[in-house]
Parts: structure tokens; sequence; C-alpha cells
DNA sequence: CAAAGTATACGATTGATCTCGTAAGTGTTC
DNA sequence: GAACACTTACGAGATCAATCGTATACTTTG
């Protein structure tokens, strides 16, 4: 069975990987691994492996025209968000939007964060 | 690392087991096995076998007073659920727990679903 | 009690993820 | 142009997830 683009599911290293791109947009292995490194320990050819591996799923595009290759993500923070959400509310929350979100808000939102999120219901209503 | 109690997160295939323990209660891997055939074709010591490696991890835990052991979920569905949740929200939403609620308000949520939330939303203000 | 049925335990296999060392190619500099 | 620096490519090893076959032990039953 054909797994289409919103489905694909990157692995934790893999959004780690995602996260530096979202952030800092199309960059080279060296900056890629620099960022990542303010974080954590990871060798350089570990970081270029990864890369090379969501080539491969597509889900980084890459300039090969100068010597050093430039990646970039393949599909937005939003779409991957969405995605991830999906997956999670498809295999815990039998399938229920609903659940997810009243079990999120349940965990730690401030006042600030319940009053954005009341906003926004407001416009979906309609 | 030692890894805490809601930390853990259960792989795909346990996450499965885990729901059909949650749905039918404390089971034999026989009365598990049926129900997870109902959907999918899994061998009998395939489930057996996850559910060895799950009580090694106490994701379950298991009476073996009888012949054929009986197996019950270690954390309660909903305690899975939050750790689940904390999990994606900190990989994947920067931490942050009213985007991830907000994106996923952004995914089919039918009006009743809405109104729900926004009943939450109210006795949470307080 | 012997045979058939049913249970757990164990080990092997396959595939994916993650890691990184080393090789080999390309560009830079003195 | 020779030495050095930087880059990608390749491949190997370690761990984990998932699968299932086979062995072994226990129960039931004819």
């Amino acid at each position: 069975m054909a797994r289409d683009k919103s489905s694909i599911k990157p692995t934790e290293a893999e959004l780690t990987l995602l996260n530096v791109l979202w952030k800092i947009g199309p960059a080279t292995v060296r900056q890629i691994h620099e960022t990542v490194s303010e974080t954590q320990k990871t060798g350089y050819t570990t970081v270029l492996k990864i890369l090379q591996i969501m080539h491969e799923k597509a889900l980084v595009i890459r300039d090969e025209s100068n010597r050093a290759h430039i990646y970039a993500a393949a599909n937005s923070e939003t779409q991957t968000q969405s995605s991830l959400i999906k997956d999670l509310i498809s295999k815990a929350f039998g399938g229920s939007t609903s659940k997810l979100v009243m079990r999120a808000l349940n965990e730690s939102t401030s006042k600030q964060e319940i009053e954005d999120i009341r906003q926004l219901l407001e416009t979906l209503d309609k």
C-alpha cells in the first residue's frame, strides 16, 4: 500500500533535524550540525547520514548545484504537525479529535493559552 | 538516566494491545489475540511475545496464578494518553500545549465537539 | 495412562533506526 | 602543483521492534 505524502511519519532523529530546518531555513549539513550541536552531541556524519535517508524518503529536498548540498524540509511544519496529530488521534484516541483536545487541555495550560483557544473556537464556530 | 513512569512510551504494536486491554479489561493471551484478530492478522505467539516484553517494561502486569496468565494494563488509558501527548508537544510543538490544541482544532471537528470543548474551557477558566 | 490440546518460553530472523569511521572526491592555499 | 581542508558516499555495528517456529510443560479427556 502506497504511503501518501501526508502520512509520512518522521522518526525522532528526523524530527529533530526538521525542527532545525523549519527554524533556520534551507541549510548545509554543516549549518544543521552546528545548530543541532547547541543542544545535543551528535557527530557530523550522523547528521549527514540521516539527511541522506530523509532525502530518500522525500522528507527533505536538496540542492546539489554546489559542492555543499543545501537541504530544506519537504513539508511545512504545519503539515507535519497535522500529520503527527492525526496519527496520534487514530492510534491512541479512537479517532476522536475532541478527546485529544480535552486530554491536552487537562495538562498544564496557562490562562493566556486558554483565552487564545477560546478565541479560535469563536472563529471556528461560524 | 532512569525512565519515570509517565515517560514510558509504548511502541505501535504495544499500543494496539493496550487498547485491547483498556477495552476488554484483564485478559488471557488467547482473549487478547482473538480481539486483535478482529481487525488484524497477527500470530498468537507474536501477541504473546509482545505481552512478555511489555511485562518486562512494566507496561502490563500479569497474574500467573493460573496456567493461562492474565494480563492487565499497568497504566490507565488516561495516563498513557497524557504521556503520549506530552511527548508529542515537546518534540513537535516546541513545548506549547496551545499550539497543539489549535492545530488539532483546525483538523476536522464537528459542531458538537466544538461545543464540548467550549464547555470544558468554561470549567477550566475558574 | 496415553494422546491430544493448550500454554509459556526461547531463539532466530528481518527490517528499521541511529551511530560513526573511513574512503574518496573536490576545492583552496601557499 | 602539493598539502591541506572540507564534503559526500559508503558500509559496518549496535540496538530495537516485530514476527513467528519450535520446544517444552501442563491439563484434559477418552
